[in-house]
DNA sequence: TTTATTTGACCCTG
DNA sequence: CAGGGTCAAATAAA
């Protein structure tokens, strides 16, 4: 569980495991004459599982360095699992490790250096506009011209800093020797109900930048941890927290599969993963879905380790994150009847068997 | 009317 | 003091 691969190998055996229980409801769903709609949904999430299980595996094998990167995924993950349950400390952008209650944000003006920083570069197709698909609802808030950048700055703040006090932000610069090129600069983790769940139904495309042709270019990778930044860029929220089973993820998967059939012991992780549908078909089967696009689930604080470390929360947002983390059910979200049930799996299968990800 | 973006000014850090 | 980050009024869009 603490191994420095719970992350990627709680990911990786989710989403096989994912896969493996969609393709089994669609082998009872053939059995149906009239749920074509469904099928289609079923074979996008068997398809989203495995892509998503084929990335995990490409970061590891491009990745020389993993002992180090999974280290890193503590500390570049927004909502990294291993972040979360480690010590309250955040690292700072001079390196520098400083205890949570040292962090303040009393003034209007520029914050305190962040704590937590993590760095990104995304390719846009179109070399247009910038690439925000990252999971998570950004306003943008300034723009400037940069010295010796050819391209303004542009700053983002997340949606619900206000209604959720989420204090994340971040920098999108576009490069200088590729427009295509997006520098993206997160800073803070979100605390907000999206923090965890950056799930993306399907909206019309608007706002801060146009959906049109937009990809993350995955084979774009300046190093190693960024190649598992990036990644977790794509998953992200599907596969946060999958070391310690809080899996709820306040996102109704939109089809309904979900609630056909309790027997098919779709476990909390997996459902979870239903964000694959969307998420998915957003990055991995169509990359035209705009960003901006989740459900913004209030009263879910789902990172609340985060939060309490990331920003001075009001008493009220405290409260709200203790009784939220206390509570006995890992999930907050009502709409949901998950259950934490093992997974039906063959259980011979060597899923977390020795080199079984080398 | 509400919400998001733009933009100039303000303020902080180095 | 310059450069960068943020605020907030003005503006635009939904």
């Amino acid at each position: 569980m603490d191994s420095e691969w719970s992350w990627e190998q709680n990911t990786l055996i989710n989403e096989l495991i994912q896969g493996m229980e969609v393709a089994r409801k669609l082998k009872e769903d053939l059995r149906m004459p009239n749920s074509v709609d469904s099928r289609d949904m079923l074979v996008q999430r068997i398809l989203s599982s495995y892509e998503k299980a084929l990335l995990i595996l490409r970061c590891n094998a491009s990745t020389s360095e993993l002992q180090a990167t999974s280290q890193a995924f503590a500390t570049l993950l927004p909502d990294s699992p291993l972040s979360v349950h480690g010590s309250p400390l955040s690292e700072y952008v001079d390196g520098s490790i400083k205890n949570h209650q040292e962090i303040k944000h009393d003034s209007k003006k520029r914050k305190i250096t962040p704590k937590w920083m993590d760095h990104v570069r995304v390719s846009c197709e179109s070399g247009l506009e910038g690439p925000q698909e990252d999971g998570y609802n950004w306003r943008k808030y300034g723009q400037k011209d940069i010295l010796g950048a050819k391209y303004p700055r542009s700053y983002y703040r997340c949606t619900f800093r206000n209604t959720q006090g989420c204090w994340a932000t971040k920098q999108v610069q576009r490069s200088d020797e590729d427009p295509k090129i997006f520098d993206i600069t997160y800073r803070g983790k979100h605390t907000c109900s999206q923090g965890n769940n950056a799930v993306l139904p399907p909206k019309s495309p608007d706002k801060q930048e146009k959906p049109h042709s937009r990809n993350i270019d995955i084979h774009h990778v300046q190093a190693s941890q960024e190649n598992l930044t990036k990644f977790r860029n794509i998953l992200s929220a599907s596969t946060d927290k999958l070391d310690n089973g809080d899996m709820a993820y306040p996102f109704t998967f939109p089809s309904t599969l979900d609630n056909q059939d309790n027997h098919s012991l779709i476990p909390l992780t997996l459902e979870n993963e239903c964000f694959l549908s969307d998420q998915c078909q957003t990055h991995l089967l169509s990359p035209t879905t705009p960003e901006s696009n989740y459900f913004p689930s209030p009263n879910f604080q789902m990172n609340e380790f985060d939060g309490i470390y990331n920003r001075p929360y009001s008493e009220s947002d405290i409260n709200e994150i203790i009784s939220t983390n206390t509570s006995a059910t890992n999930s907050p979200i009502p709409d949901f009847n998950f259950s934490l049930d093992p997974v039906e799996i063959d259980p011979n299968f060597p899923f977390n068997s020795p080199g079984f990800f080398s």
